[in-house]
DNA sequence: CGTAACATTGAGGTCGGTCAACCCGCGTGG
DNA sequence: CCACGCGGGTTGACCGACCTCAATGTTACG
């Protein structure tokens, strides 16, 4: 038998760390455009490649990195004293994650699929903001909307029913995902999403039931869903 | 009657603008120090007074300010459709709020006490803050810091008890108020931290009392918090 | 002193957590 | 081919923490 006994049922399995491959990167040639945040990025940057649930950043590492995400989802996520885990955020392609790593206490950050990041120090790029105040201030920009975010999370998490919040979670990735209509894929199980919204795996299950039943939405597949009733949707968002 | 009795009893009362003044900047001398991002914030800035409970910034607002609270409270919130509030953050001197504004939805800002604010237009300290690389990367490191605040607050949320929330509450203002040993002044009321924790206003009175009764705290008065049992109190935090 | 806003206390209902069983798709191996 | 285990997901029964509604206490301030 293992710990997996002794552990809440939702609690967070940790897996094997495996290995990955960092690997030059291509796009650093002559032409990159080093006016933009993304041009000096993937100057300064090099990619890296992980497989599934691995860990990218440890909980206690200095933060003193940056990462984008090329491909892939990756979360970031704090193990409670009781093994509860509570995921900070979802990075989808285009995010950038590692602006809120302080040194000293962090969050971890892990994949949920196959990933490919560009990572950079934080000082190497600081050095490189300095000389473009275009770049900089698309920094800021970076961080500002990035902030923005985490207050909207806070205001879906404090005082939201679970519908609620079951649907938020589902507009707000609707919103994030490269958007094709009314199709939504989620790379990410059902235990992540009860871990980002608070919830237990069951609960975010029986919701998901509830709006299938009611007609708002069609469940495809395990990881895919589809709008069917707007504005009975956003009704049920508050 | 008021609408009082239609609402939830923790519904949000608006009440009514008050008159304010904004006088000249009595600190925009010559002698400030430009290249640190105080000073510019002064050197561009007007310094504004709020009585308690008044409006600062409506919720469709622009977003196109950054303030500083000199002396004061303030809190940010947002009104959901069916009435209730909810806070988005407080804001002790010092701090720095309208980061995460953004042009169309916005939080709203109100004052929680009398308070003096700094106000100046991003714009402004934009065209500064340019000059100053010193100063941008300390508005980058102030943005940093509020999205690593709001990050905690995220993990204070989702999936925590009553108690848990309340403590943690407790800890946060304590570290953030000029931390005078183990007595707190909490200038707000229990309606507004019940709203900021996503409980109701009895839920935070109980467990106030619960932790009083223990032996953790001790309630001196409505809005004064004694530390009795500090690793108690660790404990209940998680 | 009187009033209104704020806060506490009590009784009862409800939503979501807990625990447990079950389902389903998938890979493995006999 | 089926048996089996395994992980992820669903479903059901029960229970407790927190919400709701209502009454009562207390503080602040004219």
């Amino acid at each position: 038998m293992l710990i997996h006994s002794t552990r809440p049922k939702h609690a967070f399995q940790p897996t094997a760390l495996r290995k990955f491959s960092i690997v030059p990167n291509e796009t650093t040639d002559a032409d990159v455009e080093i006016d933009s945040l993304d041009g000096l990025m993937h100057l300064v940057g090099a990619v890296a490649s992980y497989p599934s649930r691995t860990e990218i950043v440890h909980e206690d590492e200095a933060g003193d990195r940056l990462y984008k995400v090329v491909s892939g989802t990756v979360c970031t996520y704090k193990i409670l004293s009781d093994g509860r885990r509570q995921i900070g955020s979802f990075y989808l392609p285009g995010d950038v994650f590692g602006l809120e790593f302080l040194e000293g206490h962090n969050l971890a950050a892990e994949t949920i699929t196959n990933v490919k990041v560009l990572v950079m120090k934080k000082s190497a790029l600081a050095a490189l903001v300095k000389k473009s105040s275009a770049a900089a201030s698309e920094l800021f920009q970076l961080t500002a909307r990035e902030l923005t975010r985490a207050q909207n999370r806070v205001l879906l998490l404090s005082s939201k029913s679970a519908q609620e919040r079951v649907v938020g979670f589902l507009f707000e990735m609707s919103k994030r995902s490269s958007g094709t209509g009314n199709r939504l894929e989620l790379p990410m199980s059902r235990q992540d999403i009860a871990d980002y919204l608070g919830l237990t795996i069951e609960t975010v299950s029986r919701t998901l039931w509830a709006l299938e039943h009611s007609g708002a939405i069609e469940i495809s597949s395990r990881r895919r869903i589809t709008f069917r009733d707007l504005s009975r949707l956003m009704r049920l968002q508050q």
